[in-house]
RNA sequence: UCCUUCUUAGCUCAGUUGGUUAGAGCAUCUGACUGUUAAUCAGAGGGUCGCUGGUUCAAGUCCAGCAGAGGGAGCCA
């Protein structure tokens, strides 16, 4: 074939007039369907660089016809040929082919992506595969912008980027069961003298586990840094079963020294403000489609998320309003225990419609190192809860009282001596700050509209199910 | 982990009060058509009814166990 660099499909789309008509171009992609007779063939090829597919024109009795049967759904080809303005309708421009090469071929009896639509379902039994699929296809762009405007957020507003530690060997994060990481023979692992497995002979000499949050460290950097984030997986050994939850996911958890509360839900809200801006702004091919698939409020959702100021208040107003609401819930309200998800559902998509921060829950039922308020029975922690998928950001103000982070800490029976470094950040040029954690797939799931959160990540870690 | 619904062709699903040889659309294959848009039209092939056991003259259909999936709940991001 002649020497031609390869155009992508997006750039042939959306730059069409800069490559100029009846210029010869080099396409490469997967085919999606064809259509035609013996004197013309339709191929719609998609590369994954935009939604859209091209539609490459061939005479089959141009081309080898043992070649031109591999032409298939699925298969992979290279096409050289003149850009022209299209005579049919539903596109302004198309490819007339010249020269084809069948990179690879897929036999269409077994070829499991057809040119109909398929159940999410079905396609998370082919995550190998389902890239391939327009759904996919904007999803994972989507997924990758917020990526990319996440850290340009973040640096365009002084913050740094901190690498925690994936591997931990502190037990003491609070947030759930842990996946242990060893090196020991599982079937004959070294014994202590009562008889349990003796760590100390394990690779890092401690028991250790992957890391359930970055926010302990990442304290850590914002007492030196002043502003950091960290964006990295996470993982939580806990048996969830729905679709909101996954055992490998990732998130992002920025600390601020100096920040309460109140600037805390400040900058929560203008980051995720910022993003769904962004996703108008950038993906808005990849957000019609889905709008128009399946979920037709899609984008006036995030228009009016970006328009409109979320709720504060704090947990024990949400109660008030929810024993005086006159709704019937399947769980009693009641001062002192945590809201279920009935509840939170409620407030937000029932009494404010719109996004709700609560703040100040009772002490009881959140972490050791949140903020203690005056009244000694609250903290400053803070949920923010967004239609459809409940909590997308927990956070709050930390505590940074060194007595009284102590004191917290017997209660809950956390050795001092598994995070002495932690309190080590109290006890030395301590300062009050705050964070939070949001959790991306969650942010994906706003975005992008998508029901279940196996399908905003391209391979979903679940109980039961590892493959691919 | 609990509650609940589901599992029939490659995919999405029908299948009546249990009754002969298991149905459709799409996909695939063959043919027709000189510009299609998830092309259209005609024809063909394609099934161990999730698995195991039970009830019955007879089970896709009723019962039990197991496996997998969906939805809801809990844990949370």
């Amino acid at each position: 074939m002649d020497k031609l660099k390869r155009t992508t499909v997006a750039s042939a789309l959306r730059d069409w007039e800069s490559i100029g008509i009846g210029n010869s171009i080099n396409l490469k992609g997967w085919v999606r369907t064809r259509r035609g007779n013996k004197n013309v063939t339709f191929i719609a090829l998609n590369d994954g660089s935009i939604i859209h597919n091209i539609q490459i024109v061939a005479n089959p009795a141009d081309f080898n016809e043992e070649m031109f049967r591999l032409i298939t759904t699925g298969s992979c080809i290279s096409v050289i040929g003149e850009l022209v303005e299209s005579p049919g309708q539903g596109q302004a421009v198309e490819l007339i082919a010249r020269e084809i090469e069948v990179y690879g071929s897929a036999d269409p009896e077994t070829y499991p992506l057809q040119k109909k639509g398929h159940s999410l379902e079905f396609l998370r039994e082919i995550a190998h595969l389902r890239p391939r699929t327009n759904t996919f296809g904007a999803v994972l762009r989507i997924r990758h912008a917020m990526s990319f405007a996440i850290h340009k957020y973040f640096n365009d507003n002084g913050f740094y980027y901190l690498h925690t530690p994936i591997i931990t060997g502190s037990d003491a994060e609070g947030a759930g069961a842990m996946f242990r990481v060893t090196t020991l023979d599982p079937v004959n692992p070294p014994l202590t003298e009562t008889g349990e497995v003796d760590y100390s002979h394990d690779f890092f000499g401690k028991a250790t586990n992957l890391t359930v949050s970055g926010q302990l460290e990442g304290e850590l950097g914002a007492m030196a840094l002043s502003k950091i984030y960290t964006f990295g997986p996470t993982f939580r050994a806990e048996n969830s079963n729905t679709p909101r939850h996954l055992a490998e996911f990732w998130m992002i958890e920025p600390e601020v020294a100096f920040y309460d509360i109140h600037d805390n839900m400040d900058l929560a809200e203008d980051f995720l403000k910022y993003l769904v801006n962004y996703a108008l702004e950038h993906c808005m091919d990849d957000l019609e489609f889905l709008n128009k698939m399946y979920d037709h409020e899609l984008i006036d959702r995030l228009r009016f998320a970006t328009e409109n100021d979320f709720k504060r208040l704090t947990y024990t107003e949400a109660v008030e309003i929810l024993m005086t609401s006159g709704q019937k819930f399947v769980y009693k309200v009641d001062w002192g225990t945590d809201l279920q998800s009935e509840h939170e559902r409620y407030l937000v998509e029932k009494h404010f419609k719109r996004p709700v921060i609560l703040t100040d829950y009772p002490s009881t039922i959140k972490a050791f190192y949140m903020k203690q308020n005056e009244d000694g029975k609250t903290v400053r922690a803070m949920d923010v809860l967004f239609p459809r998928i409940g909590e997308i950001i927990g956070g709050s103000q930390r505590e940074e009282n060194y007595q009284k982070l102590v004191n917290r800490c017997r209660e809950v029976e956390i050795p001092e001596k598994d995070i002495w470094w932690y309190l080590d950040t109290r006890k030395y040029g301590t300062a009050p700050h705050a964070g939070f954690g949001l959790g991306f797939e969650r942010l994906i799931l706003f975005i992008t509209g998508m029901a279940n959160i196996r399908d905003v990540i391209p391979f979903p870690r679940t109980p039961q199910n590892a493959e691919f």
